[in-house]
DNA sequence: TTTTTCTGTTGACCTAAATCAAGCAACCGT
DNA sequence: ACGGTTGCTTGATTTAGGTCAACAGAAAAA
Protein backbone atom coordinates (compact mmCIF):
# COMPACT_ATOMS: atom_id res chain seq x y z
CA UNK A 1 0.00 0.00 0.00
CA UNK A 2 1.24 3.27 -0.88
CA UNK A 3 1.15 6.26 1.04
CA UNK A 4 2.13 8.82 -2.54
CA UNK A 5 -0.25 11.30 -2.23
CA UNK A 6 -1.36 10.75 -6.23
CA UNK A 7 -1.71 7.04 -5.82
CA UNK A 8 -3.64 6.99 -2.38
CA UNK A 9 -6.91 7.60 -3.65
CA UNK A 10 -6.50 3.78 -5.66
CA UNK A 11 -6.17 2.39 -1.83
CA UNK A 12 -9.58 3.75 -1.34
CA UNK A 13 -11.23 2.01 -4.15
CA UNK A 14 -13.21 5.19 -5.52
CA UNK A 15 -11.08 5.24 -8.75
CA UNK A 16 -10.39 1.85 -11.26
CA UNK A 17 -7.70 0.22 -10.91
CA UNK A 18 -6.50 -0.75 -13.87
CA UNK A 19 -5.38 -0.33 -17.14
CA UNK A 20 -6.96 -3.54 -18.66
CA UNK A 21 -9.88 -2.03 -17.15
CA UNK A 22 -9.70 1.63 -18.66
CA UNK A 23 -11.99 2.35 -21.38
CA UNK A 24 -9.11 5.02 -22.71
CA UNK A 25 -6.58 2.12 -23.13
CA UNK A 26 -6.88 2.63 -27.53
CA UNK A 27 -6.13 6.44 -26.77
CA UNK A 28 -3.25 6.08 -24.22
CA UNK A 29 -1.70 2.79 -25.06
CA UNK A 30 -1.21 1.03 -28.77
CA UNK A 31 -4.18 -1.67 -29.44
CA UNK A 32 -1.81 -4.07 -30.36
CA UNK A 33 -0.27 -4.89 -26.79
CA UNK A 34 -0.31 -7.96 -25.02
CA UNK A 35 -2.29 -8.12 -21.65
CA UNK A 36 1.05 -9.04 -19.98
CA UNK A 37 2.71 -5.75 -21.34
CA UNK A 38 -0.40 -3.75 -20.58
CA UNK A 39 0.02 -5.05 -16.87
CA UNK A 40 3.34 -3.88 -17.21
CA UNK A 41 2.92 -0.56 -17.93
CA UNK A 42 0.02 -0.39 -15.49
CA UNK A 43 2.32 -1.44 -12.53
CA UNK A 44 4.45 2.01 -13.05
CA UNK A 45 1.38 4.40 -13.36
CA UNK A 46 0.35 5.99 -10.89
CA UNK A 47 -3.26 7.10 -10.46
CA UNK A 48 -4.43 10.61 -8.98
CA UNK A 49 -6.37 12.07 -6.60
CA UNK A 50 -9.48 14.37 -8.12
CA UNK A 51 -7.73 17.48 -9.30
CA UNK A 52 -9.70 20.73 -8.67
CA UNK A 53 -10.42 23.35 -11.28
CA UNK A 54 -7.28 25.64 -11.03
CA UNK A 55 -4.74 23.63 -9.01
CA UNK A 56 -1.68 22.94 -11.20
CA UNK A 57 -0.22 19.69 -11.79
CA UNK A 58 3.25 21.12 -12.58
CA UNK A 59 4.90 24.45 -13.41
CA UNK A 60 7.24 25.82 -16.47
CA UNK A 61 10.95 24.98 -14.99
CA UNK A 62 9.62 21.75 -12.16
CA UNK A 63 12.03 19.02 -12.75
CA UNK A 64 11.03 16.52 -15.51
CA UNK A 65 9.67 13.47 -14.22
CA UNK A 66 6.47 11.76 -15.71
CA UNK A 67 4.41 12.71 -18.60
CA UNK A 68 0.10 12.83 -18.08
CA UNK A 69 -2.81 10.91 -19.30
CA UNK A 70 -5.73 12.47 -18.71
CA UNK A 71 -8.17 10.46 -16.86
CA UNK A 72 -11.67 12.75 -16.23
CA UNK A 73 -12.09 16.42 -16.77
CA UNK A 74 -10.43 18.82 -18.93
CA UNK A 75 -6.76 20.32 -18.80
CA UNK A 76 -5.18 23.42 -19.92
CA UNK A 77 -1.06 24.12 -20.79
CA UNK A 78 0.19 27.01 -21.07
CA UNK A 79 3.26 29.31 -21.24
CA UNK A 80 4.33 32.68 -19.89
CA UNK A 81 6.43 34.94 -22.17
CA UNK A 82 8.60 37.23 -20.35
CA UNK A 83 6.51 39.68 -19.50
CA UNK A 84 4.29 37.39 -17.47
CA UNK A 85 1.47 37.07 -20.01
CA UNK A 86 -0.21 33.52 -20.84
CA UNK A 87 -0.36 32.26 -24.10
CA UNK A 88 -2.36 28.92 -23.66
CA UNK A 89 -0.84 26.30 -25.86
CA UNK A 90 -3.60 23.34 -25.68
CA UNK A 91 -6.45 22.18 -24.09
CA UNK A 92 -6.50 18.26 -23.36
CA UNK A 93 -9.56 16.06 -22.59
CA UNK A 94 -9.48 12.55 -21.52
CA UNK A 95 -7.47 10.10 -23.33
CA UNK A 96 -5.36 12.58 -24.61
CA UNK A 97 -1.37 12.39 -23.38
CA UNK A 98 0.44 16.05 -22.12
CA UNK A 99 4.27 16.51 -21.19
CA UNK A 100 6.21 15.70 -24.20
CA UNK A 101 7.97 19.28 -24.22
CA UNK A 102 9.81 18.61 -20.93
CA UNK A 103 11.64 15.83 -21.96
CA UNK A 104 14.15 18.22 -24.54
CA UNK A 105 16.26 19.54 -21.43
CA UNK A 106 14.67 17.25 -17.99
CA UNK A 107 12.56 20.46 -16.94
CA UNK A 108 8.66 21.02 -18.22
CA UNK A 109 8.16 23.36 -20.28
CA UNK A 110 4.64 24.71 -19.65
CA UNK A 111 2.51 24.91 -17.22
CA UNK A 112 -0.24 22.70 -16.70
CA UNK A 113 -3.48 23.69 -15.12
CA UNK A 114 -7.38 21.64 -14.19
CA UNK A 115 -9.93 23.59 -15.92
CA UNK A 116 -12.47 21.57 -13.68
CA UNK A 117 -12.40 18.61 -11.55
CA UNK A 118 -10.32 15.92 -13.43
CA UNK A 119 -7.85 12.97 -12.69
CA UNK A 120 -4.92 12.08 -14.61
CA UNK A 121 -2.65 8.95 -14.74
CA UNK A 122 1.21 10.22 -14.15
CA UNK A 123 3.46 8.06 -16.05
CA UNK A 124 7.36 8.15 -14.69
CA UNK A 125 9.15 8.59 -18.33
CA UNK A 126 11.92 6.65 -17.24
CA UNK A 127 10.27 3.65 -16.52
CA UNK A 128 8.78 4.22 -19.56
CA UNK A 129 11.53 4.58 -21.40
CA UNK A 130 12.80 1.20 -20.00
CA UNK A 131 10.04 0.05 -20.63
CA UNK A 132 9.93 0.88 -24.40
CA UNK A 133 13.64 -0.59 -24.95
CA UNK A 134 11.65 -3.88 -24.28
CA UNK A 135 8.27 -3.52 -25.96
CA UNK A 136 8.79 -2.40 -29.04
CA UNK A 137 5.52 -1.18 -30.01
CA UNK A 138 5.26 0.76 -27.04
CA UNK A 139 8.34 2.75 -28.22
CA UNK A 140 6.66 2.99 -31.65
CA UNK A 141 3.41 4.20 -29.70
CA UNK A 142 5.01 6.64 -27.78
CA UNK A 143 7.59 8.37 -31.04
CA UNK A 144 3.59 7.92 -32.59
CA UNK A 145 2.00 9.92 -30.12
CA UNK A 146 4.56 13.19 -30.35
CA UNK A 147 4.44 12.68 -33.98
CA UNK A 148 0.88 13.34 -33.13
CA UNK A 149 1.63 16.19 -31.25
CA UNK A 150 3.55 17.90 -33.50
CA UNK A 151 1.41 17.65 -36.18
CA UNK A 152 -1.55 18.80 -34.65
CA UNK A 153 0.90 21.96 -33.04
CA UNK A 154 1.54 22.06 -37.05
CA UNK A 155 -2.43 22.39 -37.70
CA UNK A 156 -2.39 25.09 -34.85
CA UNK A 157 0.38 27.26 -36.32
CA UNK A 158 -1.54 27.26 -40.02
CA UNK A 159 -4.66 28.39 -38.27
CA UNK A 160 -2.85 31.25 -36.10
CA UNK A 161 -1.20 32.36 -39.11
CA UNK A 162 -3.81 32.03 -41.78
CA UNK A 163 -7.47 31.94 -40.16
CA UNK A 164 -9.84 35.17 -39.22
CA UNK A 165 -11.84 34.96 -35.90
CA UNK A 166 -14.56 32.90 -37.89
CA UNK A 167 -12.22 30.12 -38.88
CA UNK A 168 -10.40 29.89 -35.42
CA UNK A 169 -13.28 29.59 -33.55
CA UNK A 170 -14.92 27.17 -35.89
CA UNK A 171 -11.96 24.92 -36.14
CA UNK A 172 -11.47 24.92 -31.85
CA UNK A 173 -15.45 23.59 -32.54
CA UNK A 174 -14.83 21.16 -34.92
CA UNK A 175 -11.84 19.64 -33.16
CA UNK A 176 -13.66 19.28 -29.67
CA UNK A 177 -16.68 17.80 -31.71
CA UNK A 178 -14.49 15.36 -33.31
CA UNK A 179 -12.50 14.69 -29.93
CA UNK A 180 -15.73 14.38 -28.25
CA UNK A 181 -17.35 12.12 -30.16
CA UNK A 182 -14.02 10.00 -30.07
CA UNK A 183 -15.11 9.17 -26.65
CA UNK A 184 -18.35 8.31 -27.80
CA UNK A 185 -19.93 11.58 -26.36
CA UNK A 186 -22.31 13.46 -28.32
CA UNK A 187 -21.06 15.42 -31.46
CA UNK A 188 -23.69 17.75 -31.49
CA UNK A 189 -24.33 19.03 -27.66
CA UNK A 190 -21.12 19.99 -25.90
CA UNK A 191 -19.93 21.67 -22.89
CA UNK A 192 -16.73 23.93 -23.15
CA UNK A 193 -14.91 23.06 -20.42
CA UNK A 194 -12.74 26.22 -21.25
CA UNK A 195 -13.96 29.47 -20.66
CA UNK A 196 -14.15 32.51 -23.28
CA UNK A 197 -10.68 34.20 -22.13
CA UNK A 198 -9.46 30.76 -22.27
CA UNK A 199 -10.66 30.42 -26.01
CA UNK A 200 -9.49 33.79 -27.11
CA UNK A 201 -6.19 33.18 -25.04
CA UNK A 202 -5.52 30.10 -27.52
CA UNK A 203 -7.02 31.50 -30.79
CA UNK A 204 -4.96 34.75 -30.58
CA UNK A 205 -8.03 36.73 -29.97
CA UNK A 206 -10.00 38.66 -27.46
CA UNK A 207 -12.88 37.49 -25.64
CA UNK A 208 -15.13 40.42 -27.24
CA UNK A 209 -14.49 38.97 -30.63
CA UNK A 210 -14.78 35.29 -29.28
CA UNK A 211 -18.16 36.84 -28.15
CA UNK A 212 -19.01 37.92 -30.92
CA UNK A 213 -18.10 35.51 -33.26
CA UNK A 214 -20.42 32.93 -31.40
CA UNK A 215 -23.30 35.24 -31.45
CA UNK A 216 -22.49 35.26 -35.11
CA UNK A 217 -22.70 32.01 -35.82
CA UNK A 218 -26.04 31.40 -33.82
CA UNK A 219 -27.58 34.56 -36.08
CA UNK A 220 -26.75 32.28 -38.98
CA UNK A 221 -28.08 29.38 -37.44
CA UNK A 222 -24.97 27.09 -37.09
CA UNK A 223 -24.72 26.85 -33.42
CA UNK A 224 -26.70 27.65 -30.66
CA UNK A 225 -25.10 29.06 -28.13
CA UNK A 226 -25.93 29.21 -23.81
CA UNK A 227 -22.77 30.22 -22.26
CA UNK A 228 -20.78 26.93 -21.96
CA UNK A 229 -23.42 24.91 -23.57
CA UNK A 230 -22.64 24.68 -27.52
CA UNK A 231 -25.27 22.81 -29.44
CA UNK A 232 -24.37 22.16 -33.14
CA UNK A 233 -27.21 22.82 -35.14
CA UNK A 234 -25.66 22.51 -38.86
CA UNK A 235 -22.96 20.68 -39.11
CA UNK A 236 -22.11 20.85 -43.17
CA UNK A 237 -22.53 24.75 -42.67
CA UNK A 238 -19.70 24.81 -39.22
CA UNK A 239 -17.36 23.18 -41.89
CA UNK A 240 -18.40 25.29 -44.84
CA UNK A 241 -17.52 28.37 -42.42
CA UNK A 242 -14.62 26.87 -40.83
CA UNK A 243 -12.27 25.88 -44.59
CA UNK A 244 -13.90 28.96 -46.06
CA UNK A 245 -12.98 31.58 -43.66
CA UNK A 246 -10.10 33.66 -45.01
CA UNK B 1 29.12 0.20 -53.44
CA UNK B 2 26.19 1.47 -53.68
CA UNK B 3 24.30 2.61 -57.18
CA UNK B 4 21.31 3.55 -54.75
CA UNK B 5 20.78 7.65 -56.39
CA UNK B 6 21.03 9.10 -52.50
CA UNK B 7 24.35 7.70 -51.94
CA UNK B 8 25.89 7.36 -55.32
CA UNK B 9 27.36 10.74 -54.40
CA UNK B 10 29.52 9.07 -51.98
CA UNK B 11 31.26 6.77 -54.28
CA UNK B 12 32.79 9.87 -56.18
CA UNK B 13 34.16 11.38 -52.96
CA UNK B 14 32.51 15.21 -52.98
CA UNK B 15 31.02 14.48 -49.95
CA UNK B 16 31.86 13.02 -46.48
CA UNK B 17 31.47 9.94 -45.52
CA UNK B 18 30.96 9.53 -42.04
CA UNK B 19 28.69 10.74 -38.59
CA UNK B 20 32.23 10.68 -36.58
CA UNK B 21 33.60 13.05 -38.91
CA UNK B 22 30.65 15.20 -39.38
CA UNK B 23 31.25 18.64 -37.99
CA UNK B 24 27.49 18.40 -37.12
CA UNK B 25 27.20 15.29 -35.12
CA UNK B 26 26.67 16.54 -31.99
CA UNK B 27 23.48 18.45 -33.36
CA UNK B 28 21.78 14.96 -34.88
CA UNK B 29 23.19 12.52 -32.29
CA UNK B 30 23.60 12.14 -28.90
CA UNK B 31 27.46 13.66 -27.67
CA UNK B 32 27.80 11.08 -25.33
CA UNK B 33 27.59 8.42 -27.68
CA UNK B 34 30.51 5.56 -28.45
CA UNK B 35 32.30 5.45 -31.20
CA UNK B 36 31.32 2.13 -31.98
CA UNK B 37 27.39 3.31 -31.42
CA UNK B 38 27.87 5.77 -33.92
CA UNK B 39 29.24 3.55 -36.68
CA UNK B 40 26.43 1.44 -36.10
CA UNK B 41 23.91 5.13 -37.08
CA UNK B 42 26.96 5.81 -39.82
CA UNK B 43 25.68 2.32 -41.34
CA UNK B 44 22.45 3.12 -41.85
CA UNK B 45 22.49 6.72 -43.23
CA UNK B 46 21.99 7.33 -46.66
CA UNK B 47 23.88 10.72 -47.81
CA UNK B 48 22.21 12.44 -50.48
CA UNK B 49 23.11 13.57 -54.13
CA UNK B 50 22.87 18.07 -53.86
CA UNK B 51 19.46 18.57 -53.63
CA UNK B 52 18.72 21.94 -55.78
CA UNK B 53 16.59 25.43 -55.21
CA UNK B 54 12.94 24.12 -55.46
CA UNK B 55 13.38 20.45 -55.84
CA UNK B 56 10.99 18.23 -52.92
CA UNK B 57 12.62 15.44 -50.72
CA UNK B 58 8.85 14.32 -50.05
CA UNK B 59 5.50 15.43 -50.45
CA UNK B 60 2.38 15.22 -47.84
CA UNK B 61 0.71 11.94 -48.31
CA UNK B 62 4.04 9.97 -49.48
CA UNK B 63 4.69 7.18 -47.05
CA UNK B 64 6.93 7.52 -44.26
CA UNK B 65 10.07 6.04 -44.31
CA UNK B 66 12.65 8.20 -43.19
CA UNK B 67 13.30 11.43 -40.95
CA UNK B 68 15.93 13.67 -42.68
CA UNK B 69 19.08 16.12 -41.38
CA UNK B 70 19.97 18.86 -43.07
CA UNK B 71 23.52 18.45 -43.75
CA UNK B 72 24.05 21.41 -46.08
CA UNK B 73 22.16 24.76 -47.45
CA UNK B 74 18.39 25.33 -46.20
CA UNK B 75 15.58 23.51 -46.32
CA UNK B 76 11.59 25.07 -46.04
CA UNK B 77 8.49 22.64 -44.80
CA UNK B 78 5.04 23.71 -45.54
CA UNK B 79 1.24 22.48 -45.17
CA UNK B 80 -1.06 22.72 -47.72
CA UNK B 81 -4.76 23.32 -46.86
CA UNK B 82 -8.17 22.53 -48.65
CA UNK B 83 -7.45 25.53 -51.41
CA UNK B 84 -3.97 24.47 -51.71
CA UNK B 85 -2.78 27.51 -50.07
CA UNK B 86 0.76 27.43 -48.63
CA UNK B 87 1.50 27.50 -44.71
CA UNK B 88 4.89 27.38 -44.15
CA UNK B 89 6.10 25.56 -40.68
CA UNK B 90 9.57 25.56 -40.13
CA UNK B 91 12.93 26.51 -41.67
CA UNK B 92 16.03 24.09 -41.03
CA UNK B 93 19.47 24.63 -41.26
CA UNK B 94 22.51 21.95 -41.19
CA UNK B 95 22.44 19.40 -38.16
CA UNK B 96 18.54 20.24 -37.92
CA UNK B 97 16.66 17.03 -38.41
CA UNK B 98 12.95 17.15 -39.91
CA UNK B 99 10.16 14.86 -40.51
CA UNK B 100 8.94 13.64 -36.90
CA UNK B 101 5.25 14.28 -37.98
CA UNK B 102 4.90 11.54 -40.24
CA UNK B 103 5.56 8.92 -37.60
CA UNK B 104 2.28 9.23 -36.30
CA UNK B 105 0.27 7.74 -38.92
CA UNK B 106 3.24 6.19 -41.49
CA UNK B 107 2.40 9.12 -44.32
CA UNK B 108 4.41 12.09 -44.40
CA UNK B 109 2.14 15.22 -43.00
CA UNK B 110 3.93 18.33 -44.55
CA UNK B 111 5.70 18.83 -47.98
CA UNK B 112 9.50 19.48 -47.65
CA UNK B 113 11.54 21.45 -50.53
CA UNK B 114 15.20 22.61 -50.37
CA UNK B 115 15.59 26.98 -50.40
CA UNK B 116 19.09 26.12 -52.31
CA UNK B 117 21.44 23.95 -52.78
CA UNK B 118 21.45 21.34 -49.99
CA UNK B 119 22.32 18.13 -48.95
CA UNK B 120 20.35 16.17 -46.23
CA UNK B 121 21.66 12.71 -44.47
CA UNK B 122 18.16 10.12 -45.28
CA UNK B 123 17.80 8.15 -41.85
CA UNK B 124 15.77 5.34 -42.11
CA UNK B 125 13.31 5.23 -38.99
CA UNK B 126 12.70 1.46 -38.80
CA UNK B 127 16.49 1.20 -38.84
CA UNK B 128 16.93 3.58 -36.03
CA UNK B 129 13.92 2.10 -34.65
CA UNK B 130 15.34 -1.21 -34.13
CA UNK B 131 19.04 0.67 -33.08
CA UNK B 132 17.17 2.40 -30.70
CA UNK B 133 15.98 -0.29 -28.71
CA UNK B 134 19.76 -1.61 -28.29
CA UNK B 135 21.08 1.93 -27.56
CA UNK B 136 19.00 3.31 -24.52
CA UNK B 137 20.85 7.12 -25.14
CA UNK B 138 19.87 6.89 -28.88
CA UNK B 139 16.72 6.24 -28.25
CA UNK B 140 16.44 9.32 -25.72
CA UNK B 141 18.13 11.04 -27.67
CA UNK B 142 15.18 10.92 -30.29
CA UNK B 143 12.61 11.73 -27.94
CA UNK B 144 14.37 15.09 -26.89
CA UNK B 145 14.85 16.32 -30.71
CA UNK B 146 11.08 15.70 -30.75
CA UNK B 147 10.19 16.62 -27.55
CA UNK B 148 12.19 19.97 -28.32
CA UNK B 149 10.15 20.50 -31.55
CA UNK B 150 7.29 20.78 -29.71
CA UNK B 151 8.67 23.44 -27.13
CA UNK B 152 9.91 25.34 -30.38
CA UNK B 153 6.20 24.69 -32.04
CA UNK B 154 4.68 26.23 -28.72
CA UNK B 155 7.07 28.89 -29.12
CA UNK B 156 6.05 29.51 -32.12
CA UNK B 157 2.02 29.52 -31.69
CA UNK B 158 2.57 31.83 -28.63
CA UNK B 159 4.56 33.95 -31.17
CA UNK B 160 1.93 34.08 -33.96
CA UNK B 161 -0.97 34.96 -31.54
CA UNK B 162 0.45 37.46 -29.52
CA UNK B 163 3.51 39.39 -31.34
CA UNK B 164 2.45 41.75 -33.65
CA UNK B 165 4.84 42.72 -37.16
CA UNK B 166 7.90 43.75 -35.57
CA UNK B 167 7.57 40.54 -33.00
CA UNK B 168 7.59 38.06 -34.96
CA UNK B 169 9.95 39.73 -37.79
CA UNK B 170 12.36 40.12 -35.13
CA UNK B 171 11.85 36.33 -33.57
CA UNK B 172 13.08 35.15 -36.02
CA UNK B 173 15.87 37.16 -36.70
CA UNK B 174 16.98 36.15 -32.99
CA UNK B 175 16.40 32.92 -33.65
CA UNK B 176 18.23 32.47 -37.40
CA UNK B 177 21.15 35.01 -35.55
CA UNK B 178 21.50 31.80 -32.64
CA UNK B 179 21.01 29.06 -35.04
CA UNK B 180 23.41 30.36 -37.32
CA UNK B 181 26.37 31.31 -34.56
CA UNK B 182 25.89 27.71 -32.79
CA UNK B 183 27.31 26.10 -36.45
CA UNK B 184 30.02 28.93 -35.84
CA UNK B 185 28.80 31.25 -38.12
CA UNK B 186 28.45 34.89 -37.66
CA UNK B 187 25.74 35.79 -34.94
CA UNK B 188 25.80 39.76 -36.43
CA UNK B 189 25.49 38.93 -40.34
CA UNK B 190 24.13 36.74 -41.78
CA UNK B 191 22.18 35.89 -45.17
CA UNK B 192 18.59 34.75 -45.13
CA UNK B 193 18.02 31.83 -47.41
CA UNK B 194 14.30 32.17 -47.43
CA UNK B 195 12.23 34.85 -49.51
CA UNK B 196 10.16 37.57 -48.40
CA UNK B 197 7.09 36.00 -49.14
CA UNK B 198 8.29 32.69 -47.23
CA UNK B 199 9.13 34.86 -43.93
CA UNK B 200 5.59 36.67 -44.41
CA UNK B 201 4.03 33.03 -44.82
CA UNK B 202 5.66 31.89 -42.11
CA UNK B 203 5.16 34.60 -39.72
CA UNK B 204 1.12 34.98 -40.98
CA UNK B 205 2.01 38.44 -42.34
CA UNK B 206 1.98 39.96 -45.75
CA UNK B 207 5.29 40.37 -47.98
CA UNK B 208 4.74 44.19 -47.75
CA UNK B 209 4.24 44.23 -43.98
CA UNK B 210 7.88 41.99 -43.85
CA UNK B 211 9.47 44.37 -46.01
CA UNK B 212 8.31 47.74 -44.37
CA UNK B 213 8.77 46.24 -41.05
CA UNK B 214 12.49 45.31 -42.52
CA UNK B 215 12.56 49.20 -43.48
CA UNK B 216 11.75 50.20 -40.28
CA UNK B 217 14.16 48.19 -38.10
CA UNK B 218 16.72 49.78 -40.09
CA UNK B 219 15.71 53.34 -40.47
CA UNK B 220 15.91 52.93 -36.39
CA UNK B 221 19.49 51.72 -36.89
CA UNK B 222 18.99 48.27 -35.41
CA UNK B 223 19.34 46.56 -38.53
CA UNK B 224 20.75 46.64 -41.70
CA UNK B 225 19.21 45.01 -44.83
CA UNK B 226 20.08 44.84 -48.52
CA UNK B 227 18.18 41.95 -50.32
CA UNK B 228 18.90 38.87 -47.94
CA UNK B 229 21.71 39.90 -46.43
CA UNK B 230 20.68 41.17 -43.17
CA UNK B 231 23.35 43.00 -40.50
CA UNK B 232 22.76 43.28 -36.79
CA UNK B 233 23.89 46.57 -35.67
CA UNK B 234 22.32 46.38 -32.48
CA UNK B 235 21.51 43.16 -30.95
CA UNK B 236 20.56 44.66 -27.79
CA UNK B 237 17.77 46.65 -29.27
CA UNK B 238 16.75 43.73 -31.81
CA UNK B 239 15.71 41.79 -28.38
CA UNK B 240 14.67 44.66 -26.37
CA UNK B 241 12.15 45.15 -29.75
CA UNK B 242 11.50 41.44 -29.68
CA UNK B 243 10.50 41.40 -26.05
CA UNK B 244 8.73 44.50 -25.98
CA UNK B 245 6.56 44.34 -28.96
CA UNK B 246 3.10 44.11 -28.26
C1' DT C 1 -31.77 39.63 1.74
C1' DT C 2 -28.31 42.87 -0.58
C1' DT C 3 -23.81 43.53 -2.34
C1' DT C 4 -19.87 42.21 -4.74
C1' DT C 5 -17.45 39.65 -8.08
C1' DC C 6 -16.97 37.12 -12.09
C1' DT C 7 -18.09 35.96 -16.85
C1' DG C 8 -19.98 36.99 -20.89
C1' DT C 9 -22.34 40.17 -24.26
C1' DT C 10 -22.88 44.25 -27.01
C1' DG C 11 -21.82 48.96 -28.87
C1' DA C 12 -18.70 52.86 -30.47
C1' DC C 13 -14.40 53.98 -31.94
C1' DC C 14 -9.53 53.30 -33.36
C1' DT C 15 -5.42 51.20 -35.17
C1' DA C 16 -2.25 47.75 -37.19
C1' DA C 17 -1.88 45.28 -40.90
C1' DA C 18 -4.19 43.80 -45.29
C1' DT C 19 -5.21 45.21 -49.79
C1' DC C 20 -4.54 47.63 -53.96
C1' DA C 21 -1.37 49.88 -56.83
C1' DA C 22 2.87 51.51 -58.74
C1' DG C 23 7.63 51.25 -59.58
C1' DC C 24 12.39 49.50 -59.46
C1' DA C 25 16.38 46.41 -59.88
C1' DA C 26 18.14 41.96 -60.91
C1' DC C 27 17.95 38.13 -63.65
C1' DC C 28 16.13 35.32 -67.21
C1' DG C 29 15.91 33.38 -72.02
C1' DT C 30 16.12 34.98 -76.59
C1' DA D 1 20.51 44.61 -76.16
C1' DC D 2 15.61 43.34 -75.25
C1' DG D 3 11.15 42.29 -73.34
C1' DG D 4 9.47 39.49 -69.62
C1' DT D 5 9.44 37.64 -65.25
C1' DT D 6 10.49 37.66 -60.34
C1' DG D 7 11.51 39.63 -55.86
C1' DC D 8 11.37 43.53 -53.15
C1' DT D 9 10.04 48.21 -51.69
C1' DT D 10 6.98 52.09 -50.91
C1' DG D 11 2.57 54.77 -50.89
C1' DA D 12 -2.64 55.28 -50.41
C1' DT D 13 -6.73 53.29 -48.77
C1' DT D 14 -9.61 49.89 -46.40
C1' DT D 15 -10.98 46.74 -42.87
C1' DA D 16 -10.94 43.10 -39.29
C1' DG D 17 -10.27 42.90 -34.99
C1' DG D 18 -8.48 45.41 -30.86
C1' DT D 19 -9.62 48.77 -27.26
C1' DC D 20 -12.56 51.16 -24.25
C1' DA D 21 -16.86 51.31 -22.03
C1' DA D 22 -21.31 49.98 -20.36
C1' DC D 23 -24.31 46.48 -18.85
C1' DA D 24 -26.56 42.00 -17.48
C1' DG D 25 -26.99 37.54 -15.29
C1' DA D 26 -25.12 34.16 -12.20
C1' DA D 27 -22.67 32.94 -8.42
C1' DA D 28 -20.32 33.99 -4.22
C1' DA D 29 -19.87 36.75 -0.16
C1' DA D 30 -21.71 39.49 3.42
Amino acid sequence: MTTDPYNIACTHGFIQSSCSDCNLKGLCLPIAMDLKDIDRVNDIIKRSRPIHAGEHIYRTGDGFTSIFAVRSGSIKTYLLDDDGVEQVTGFYLPGEILGFDGIGNNTHGCNVVSMETSTVCEIPFERIEELSLQIPVLQRHFFQLMSQQIESDHQMMMTLSKKNAEGRVTTLLVSLSNRFSRRNLSAKSLRLPMSRMDIGNFLGLTIETVSRTFSRLQKEGIINVDGREIHINDNEKLHAVCHASK
